[in-house]
DNA sequence: AAGGCGGTCAACCGCCTCGTC
DNA sequence: GGACGAGGCGGTTGACCGCCT
């Protein structure tokens, strides 16, 4: 036998919310506070689970979220701290508090693992040119020209899980880097109009591996 | 015009953690 | 120390929308 489930599910309603339903919850919150979310639906009327109550409070309706596009900053700081802890959306959602954790697992999940996903493809097959390149006569140039490569994408890609060049690698580690400290030095530079792995995936990475192709042939 | 398809994101599900008794 | 309940968390789902053929 499971553990019994967190409301009665006989009654209750699912799926989008209603702008009354919304104004009920909010109306309830600036009342008495969040928390307590068990009572919620009891004192409200709501019919819904206290989870959906707590869940659109704090995804949707919280003050201080911000919605819509993700800057080059956050977008930064995410790939960064989803390197350092892995999938830890609440951990990774402190240090972006006008954002919520499911925003950020959604951003992630339908926009930068894709980005990640390219970078990772190109290395690969850098890799993969340099193995079968073994047997050519111009090994070992075509070698130096692909680690190259390679190693400019490494460097690219530490560049960007720190923060932009703005914080070392090695700091962060030592976490002797913190986002507040990186904030104020951002607020100094000009943003990008583009994000690292929209410059890298467009100009970058398409003109060395012009490059490494033209030799290939040569 | 309409059906297929993929991307996005709000919401749900179920497990985990922590506090209380 | 263990049982129980509430809230937190991450993975997943499904509705919706726009684009493409």
């Amino acid at each position: 036998m499971g553990r019994p489930p967190c409301c009665d599910k006989v009654g209750i309603k699912k799926g989008p919310w209603t702008p009354e339903e919304d104004i009920i919850l909010v109306t309830y919150i600036q009342e008495h506070g969040p928390g307590n979310w068990r009572s919620v639906p009891t004192n409200t009327g709501l019919l819904r689970c206290s989870k959906s109550c707590r869940l659109r409070w704090t995804n949707y309706l919280r003050p201080g979220i911000k919605r819509g596009n993700f800057t080059p900053h956050e977008e930064g700081m995410i790939v960064h701290l989803q390197a350092l802890w892995g999938n830890k959306w609440a951990a990774i959602a402190s240090y972006l508090p006008q954002r919520t954790d499911n925003d950020i697992k959604n951003y992630w999940n339908t926009h930068l693992k894709k980005k990640m996903k390219n970078t990772q493809n190109i290395s690969r097959l850098l890799e993969g040119w340099m193995i079968s390149s073994a047997s050519h006569k111009k090994q070992e140039t075509n070698k130096d020209c692909i680690n190259g490569v390679v190693e400019s994408v490494d460097l690219e890609l530490e560049s960007v899980l720190a923060f932009d060049n703005v914080c070392s690698w090695d700091k962060i580690l030592s976490g002797d880097c913190y986002p507040k400290d990186d904030e104020r030095k951002l607020q100094k530079q000009e943003s990008p109009t583009l994000t690292f792995f929209d410059r890298w995936l467009l100009d970058e990475s398409a003109s060395q591996l012009e490059g490494v192709i033209e030799q290939q042939v040569n």
